[in-house]
DNA sequence: GTCTATAACTTGATAGAC
DNA sequence: GTCTATCAAGTTATAGAC
């Protein structure tokens, strides 16, 4: 049966989700997936291999969907480039609506926000996947915040990719019942979240000197 | 000699720092330090303990200057309430400056950010060691911020820890060298940070309906 | 495709000599 | 305080029967 592979997924999928993929055994997967040992080997070569095949199965048609969002937000605003919220939101949507729409897809927003610290782990499977996205979006930001270079956009995004990541985490100060079960990337957190970053991203520049608030030891 | 235990503190917080703490084996930390792997268990009870050590010998010191720090800015700004941007440099600065100051501290930084979002561990260590600093800066940030609701805070607080952390991480743009060996947070870096969080906190509220940013598929 | 069995190795922790 | 030696458990991965 192919059904193996959906169930290895699924439960791969929560447990990353949960625990992170180094803190995350086989063993742990199979048991919870009710299969086989052998089968998880059997269907991915490896436990590298799991990781980016439960990444791809959600991220593949997350980012087409974030491709035709920006195609109809270009459309909608006409001759004039979208405004930097309407970016946002279609740039965000396909993650947090994922939520609403199949209970089954509320797991992957949690990995992606766990996987995104563990660092060596991504780089290769986003690159891969993640490429186009991110260039046509780019392109779109930056016209739409005309007042950055490209650097120093480069490193606002940089700063709002750690807010979305957080915002996909469930808030510590909610007790652990809720942290495991409830689905906390709501339409209300998106719209907090592009409220937010959209403010930061347009900040003018030049706050390198002369932004006076210096509160300093004389140390 | 005790000088074996800051030898294992100093190996631990860089290995924690670059590969996270459930994927660092003691075994990694003793070969670094060039202690043998008992000792590690002398001096400290448990893995866990180890990384408790190692916050604690940072954060201690950081937290009881965030407290001095907070002091003098109620003093520079009289009656009046300090402003937001102020209140987070007096936050972040012991952080951010540590880098500059001695070198040591560089890692620090990096295992916060690392093991910020492995979740299950920071809670019991900062409930311990940062309640009596998040309190007091709540209080603060609350009076710079009257047009926030104390739920609304707390959940851009929550994005904004995100982008903190996320501030603490090399950027992915850096090639691997950069990424090892430079600091990466800076006086710029923290500038920049305190712009684009206060930008966040300063939003108005009631962004829940009206933003009219709807951008999605007919789906 | 799915199973059992097992190889080959790493992990955190400890006992006991010195 | 520091060492060697070792334990018990857990890890990924594979070989081979069915």
């Amino acid at each position: 049966m192919t059904e193996t592979r959906e169930r290895v997924l699924d439960a791969a999928e929560r447990l990353f989700a949960e625990r992170g993929y180094t803190a995350t055994s086989l063993r742990s997967i199979v048991a919870s997936a009710g299969v086989n040992l052998a089968a998880i080997h059997y269907h991915f070569h490896s436990k590298e291999a799991l990781l980016e095949a439960v990444v791809i199965r959600r991220a593949g048609p997350a980012n087409r969907e974030r491709l035709l969002l920006l195609e109809k937000c270009k459309m909608a605003a006409r001759s004039k480039t979208p405004t930097l919220e309407k970016l946002l939101e279609a740039f965000l949507t396909p993650t947090f609506r994922a939520v609403q729409d199949s209970g089954e897809a509320v797991q992957f927003m949690r990995l992606v926000a766990r996987i995104h610290a563990e660092g060596y782990l991504l780089p290769a499977i986003a690159k891969a996947h993640f490429g186009e996205v991110m260039a046509s979006y780019t392109e779109a930001f930056l016209k739409a915040l005309p007042h950055l270079t490209a650097d120093e956009f480069r490193w606002r995004a940089h700063l709002a990719t750690g807010a979305v990541a957080q915002a996909l985490r469930p808030p510590e100060w909610l007790d652990g019942e809720a942290q495991a079960y409830k689905p906390i990337a709501t339409e209300a957190v998106l719209q907090r979240l592009i409220g937010f970053l959209s403010a930061g991203f347009r900040v003018p520049m030049k706050n390198t000197k002369s932004r006076g608030a210096k509160c300093s030891v004389a140390s």
